[in-house]
DNA sequence: TGCGTTGTTTCACC
DNA sequence: CGGTGAAACAACGC
């Protein structure tokens, strides 16, 4: 599920190995991930350069060459691939199909290959992402549209965007962090992980979270972002958990002892997601009625 | 085979 | 009118 940490490590790949070759190929087999696109036919850019690689919260957009822009938005389950000439391969994004299996398969609707024999390999299992074709004077708009928050990645920025949001609202506080306007970049994965940091029970009402929680909180979120970053994404297959280094903590590992305190991590629905939590590292601290 | 899956939008309701 | 929660939607695997 690719969150901040995956499209962030995607754009790193995109940046080292594509930015300064030329796309002679074109090859999209689901036009229809070409969703709401202002160009809808993305053959046209075959002979662009790739100019510039960026991200705002789970949008990664690259530039081209000839003033337009691919916006790529991953959803559920986008994963790219890039092959070099060598043959050595990097892969990025949802961990499914297997990034060490043969490319192209059936998921694979999009390639495109460059100048120097580079190949790049666009998944999907879900078909739920989707790509759009526009002006580069264009995308700063599109993105504004989108109302995204601060960048979860600043404990500075967020502690002042919870600080504004949190005690106006009474939905539940992973709610919150899930919500882009409030803050850009989290998904299911590293909301759990952030509370799980910072010792709040998901469900707990965003308004009944103490300052020091709060703060505990804003500091805890960029710590699970960074934990992402360096293992190159967060690896969550068919929603089992493969922790590196005790992370995740507790998402997708239902069932398993947390590696604090032993005790069996659940499973629960919170604002209709599926929500792990370890019930006494997250304790439910309710304020008392007055 | 129907349910679960997430990011995002939409909608009914109080 | 705005906060809220639920439903809808995208489509597939198990």
């Amino acid at each position: 599920m690719p969150e901040l940490p995956e499209v962030e490590t995607i754009r790193r790949l995109v940046e080292r190995h594509l930015v300064g070759r030329r796309i002679i190929g074109v090859d999209l087999r689901l036009p229809k991930l070409m969703r709401d696109s202002p160009c809808p036919d993305l053959s046209v850019i075959a002979g662009q350069t790739i100019a510039a690689a960026r991200r705002q919260a789970k949008v990664l957009v690259l530039d081209l060459s000839n003033g337009w822009s691919l916006l790529v938005h991953f959803k559920l389950s986008g994963q790219l691939a890039i092959e070099r000439p060598d043959g050595s391969r990097d892969v990025a994004g949802h961990p499914v199909p297997d990034p060490t299996g043969p490319f192209p398969h059936k998921a694979t609707h999009l390639e495109l290959r460059f100048d120097d024999g580079t190949i790049v390999w666009y998944s999907d299992i879900r078909q739920f992402s989707w790509l759009r074709l526009m002006p580069t004077g264009d995308v700063e708009a599109a993105l504004t549209a989108f109302g995204f928050g601060p960048e979860a990645l600043d404990e500075a920025v967020v502690l002042w965007a919870l600080k504004a949001v949190a005690p106006r609202r009474r939905i539940p506080i992973k709610t919150v962090l899930l919500d882009q306007t409030v803050i850009a970049g989290l998904g299911n994965i590293y909301a759990d992980e952030a509370l799980f940091a910072a010792g709040i029970h998901p469900g707990t009402p965003a308004n009944e979270v103490s300052r020091p929680r709060l703060a505990k909180l804003a500091r805890s979120i960029p710590w699970a972002l960074e934990q992402g970053l360096a293992q190159g994404g967060a690896k969550i297959v068919n929603n089992k958990a493969r922790p590196i280094d005790g992370f995740p903590a507790v998402h997708g590992r239902q069932g398993e002892p947390c590696f604090t305190c032993g005790t069996t991590v659940e499973k629960i629905r919170v604002g209709a997601r599926g929500t792990y939590f370890c019930p006494t590292c997250q304790k439910p601290r309710l304020k008392k009625h007055v």
